[in-house]
DNA sequence: CGCATTTCCTGGAGGC
DNA sequence: TGCCTCCAGGAAATGC
């Protein structure tokens, strides 16, 4: 489940091998994953250049060189990595792509298909799924810009979950930056004060500043561009952590469903406002 | 309009 | 072992 974290590990780990390089052939396996420019992938992308990659929201970005991005959302399961061209193609991969130079390709594979991948080069014409607007980046928001998105009657979890609203949280990084903030799931954002707001985007950037340094959460799907495993999930203080005790103050952690999602947190360090 | 809920998809877990 | 059901979740679609 890549959220903000796990997507800038990888395009962090991506950037250092594919800066530079040119794209080479390309395989797709599965054209339906495909959006944006209508013209086939194989036509559009051999002898660009990756000038870098990096991260928008939940989605890694590959700027190419003429005019071109090729933007990837994971999805849930999505996975986007480096490897030997002789590696053995696992099933649900869908796209491949030589870099020119090297014995190595670039492999998007995704079991459950909620991601995909969008080629924009400016054309006019577009087949496929629009790439929705995303609201404010966590890392990049001041205090006064985040408490403008705080919507009276909607509960703080859904919010933090929209990405129109926030960008790159998902349901793990919700949970932890609510829990760290002491505020439980289900309040009102407009209930909550300054103090609250501030605190709450504090705890979100100290979270994902936190989980970007252990390259991320890895619970089933989830690697990193080398393949290895992220080591967030260790530090989680709730998430996944339903009858447990609470790792501040020993309470049993509590799961209950909020905006559709599997909401874990305290009672006693998020009370009822 | 502004919310909340359902839907898409597959693999893994658990029941029997 | 095998078959069944349920669950996970990002974001669009649908419902209230």
């Amino acid at each position: 489940m890549p959220e903000l974290p796990e997507a800038e590990t990888i395009a962090r780990g991506l950037n250092r091998r594919l800066a530079r390089r040119r794209l080479g052939p390309v395989a797709l396996l599965r054209s339906d994953i495909v959006h944006g420019d209508p013209r086939p992938l194989d036509r559009l992308l051999p002898g660009r250049r990756v000038m870098r990659v990096h991260r928008q929201a939940k989605r890694v970005v590959l700027d190419l060189q003429p005019a071109t991005q090729l933007v990837f959302h994971l999805g849930m399961s999505g996975r986007l990595y480096l490897c030997g061209v002789a590696e053995p193609i696992e099933k649900h991969t869908h796209l491949r792509i030589r870099i020119v130079g090297t014995h190595h390709e670039l492999r998007f594979r995704d079991p459950r298909r909620f991601g995909g991948v969008w080629c924009l080069t400016g054309s006019h014409r577009h087949k496929g799924k629009r790439l929705g607007e995303v609201g404010l980046e966590p890392l990049e928001t001041t205090p006064a810009v985040f408490r403008r998105i705080l919507s009276r009657q909607r509960q703080i979890k859904a919010l933090l979950l929209d990405q129109r609203a926030i960008a790159g949280l998902g349901n793990i990084y919700s949970d932890e930056s609510l829990h760290a903030a002491h505020i439980h799931p289900l309040a009102k954002a407009g209930d909550l004060d300054r103090a609250a707001a501030d605190r709450l985007l504090r705890a979100i950037k100290t979270t994902l500043r936190k989980a970007i340094r252990f390259g991320g959460s890895t619970f089933m799907d989830y690697r990193r561009a080398d393949g290895a495993e992220g080591s967030f999930q260790r530090y989680h203080r709730v998430y996944n952590r339903e009858g447990k005790p609470c790792r501040a103050c020993g309470t049993t952690i509590v799961r209950i469903r909020a905006a559709g999602r599997s909401t874990f947190f305290c009672p006693k360090c998020q009370p009822v406002a």
